[in-house]
DNA sequence: GTGAAAGCGCTAACAC
DNA sequence: GTGTTAGCGCTTTCAC
């Protein structure tokens, strides 16, 4: 059976389609008499407008649905940042078509190409590794909005939500930098994703400020699971002189490296920061310190970014930075063994 | 500037809007000079269908978009429920709407009326503690297609896909129970909730089955966070005769649990079992023994059941049981003190 | 093969 | 206040 319409309620009612029209918008003008008839025929017939076909007509055609695509909807970071948009959104009415990229910039290309077949008001995107944006270039001249978070577009200029991935690298790498540790390992993702690349840079950076050259021999880049980053982590501590300290520039990644000291009984021996924060990183022994990102922070501002431009704000892009903030719980505490048999005092 | 439609694409390829729309629905039929013309314009225009006019017209009226109600996006269980049903809808081209209830009853039944105002063809709903759902019987019939998860649906006959929620805590307690406890805590969700009651339905027959009696003194259900879940055990650890084992019936409960039994010290000496897996539940000290539950078959499950629907199955309704699994671990087989100071042998 | 006209459900514009 | 007509972007129908 066919969903009711509006000339099936104004039928109904014994009224006008545009009388019907006028309650179902609230528009005002309406008779208390006529106005009662015809919600008692919606009533009656279940009557449901079609947003599209309303939309269609309008002149501020908008579809009150925006598109959302991250990496990964069922990863944690991921789904804080779908939540913070989602109640942003709720709050103005809008709805959230969400979809997983899976660092495929193939992939990417085609669900925006099917979101826009859907005539989204607007995308709030966490680029696909490698992915190139010039193409969007034509949506910004149709007025269609899209507002980059995590990572910045390239090849294009738009509004973008980062964190501070530099500073919070670098400030993970100096807090175990200060403890002594000079061997310090780096575990991380594959550097064509820009915030692996900044993390990078992070590290470098502080081991530079204090005067320590990097050693290529404990820098392992491209790692792209629990499992990948548990047996680097296994084969770092197994090599001649292993680092007495970690730096792992990503959640899984983080996960992975505490498998792999647990694989060696390392966890109280080795030191460890981790980038990104992760539940229960507290109750572990010893607690996990991290620095930890903000994705409810993220995605509000980036909520907010969107909805002012589809408010009509056409200034300057925008970038905004969020800070992140270490939290010190025991295993970027551990201090280095001392060498040689010798014992510090 | 408006986007470019079928006409301004027909005009400047100096063809009629009817072969820009074969082209554009490969339906063939067109010459290969006019086929190439009409791509070349569409190019040029950055042309893209506008979905929602073409299914206004179409009489196969789909929107190849679902609607997806969670408790909340950003909680890992939901979080892979969703991941498996957008890639089962990916499989079709179909897209999601996602959002999160909050166990907010009114929030489901108005999330739902907005997604069929953008006239989803069909939903896969959690349904919010203490929601009915009768209202949807209107949907059956205007053939909406509604498929419960993890929760059957209150007052309505429908398409469901629930875990073994029952024979779950049921093993869960009877684990503890061979270890030769005798005094197992429960602690629980709002009973309001389906999951909640029939979790507390199988602990008190695994009891019932061993002889033992139930004790409402260490019974707490109604915890509706980790906060709560802490303050509990801590509770129950402080009274006269403690609780040997717990048996937790959700997730974050779970790891209340824990938090309340680190604060007690007691992390060794009182076993827990916790119902729904969650990550790192491996890494803590002793491993967190769990029943584990399948998100991801749960959502492939209610996926297919909507499709089937949606594919014109209008078989009598269908009730799937996901089976799930103890894992053990460590925290599960602690075994219980040995009274008066006497020793088992 | 190709295209003109009608109509999907709705709102804008304008009548009464 | 209320209703009528046209038209949003597209597909259907049917004529050429």
């Amino acid at each position: 059976m066919r969903a009711a319409t509006m000339r099936d309620v104004a039928a109904l009612a014994g009224v006008g389609v545009k009388t019907v029209s006028r309650v179902v918008n609230g528009e005002g003008g309406v008779s208390p008499e006529l106005h009662a008839r015809v919600l008692e025929a919606i009533g009656r017939l279940d009557y449901q407008r079609d947003l599209h076909a309303s939309m269609l007509r309008r002149s501020a055609r908008k579809t009150a649905t925006i598109g959302l695509l991250l990496e990964d909807v069922a990863n944690p970071f991921s789904s804080a940042l779908e939540r913070a948009i989602e109640d942003a959104a709720r709050a103005r009415g809008v709805m959230v078509l969400a979809a997983s990229c899976d660092e495929d910039a193939e992939r990417e290309r085609r669900l925006i190409a099917t979101m826009r077949e859907r005539r989204v008001d607007g995308i709030v995107l966490v680029p696909a590794a490698g992915a190139v944006h010039g193409y969007l270039d034509a949506d910004r001249r149709a007025n269609r909005w899209v507002v980059f978070v995590d990572r910045p577009p390239r090849f294009l200029d738009a509004d973008v939500v980062v964190s501070d991935n530099h500073a919070g690298a670098r400030a993970a790498v100096e807090h175990l930098l200060k403890r002594g540790h000079v061997r310090i390992g780096y575990l991380g993702d594959d550097t064509a994703i820009y915030t692996a690349a900044e993390r990078f840079r992070g590290y470098r950076d502080a081991l530079a400020g204090h005067g320590v050259a990097p050693d290529p021999a404990i820098e392992r880049a491209g790692l792209r699971s629990i499992a990948e980053a548990e047996r680097a982590v296994i084969e770092l501590l197994s090599s001649g002189s292993p680092p007495t300290a970690l730096f792992a520039s990503q959640n899984l990644v983080t996960i992975g490296a505490l498998h792999g000291l647990r694989a060696r009984g390392a966890q109280r021996d080795v030191a460890l920061v981790g980038f990104d924060d992760f539940p229960l990183a507290d109750l572990l022994e010893p607690g996990v310190t991290v620095v930890a990102q903000d994705p409810l922070a993220l995605g509000r501002a980036a909520a907010d970014l969107l909805f002012r431009r589809l408010d009509g704000d056409d200034a300057a892009w925008r970038r905004v930075v969020i800070p992140v903030e270490l939290v010190a719980r025991g295993s970027g505490e551990l201090a280095p063994p001392t060498g040689n048999g010798r014992r510090r005092r």
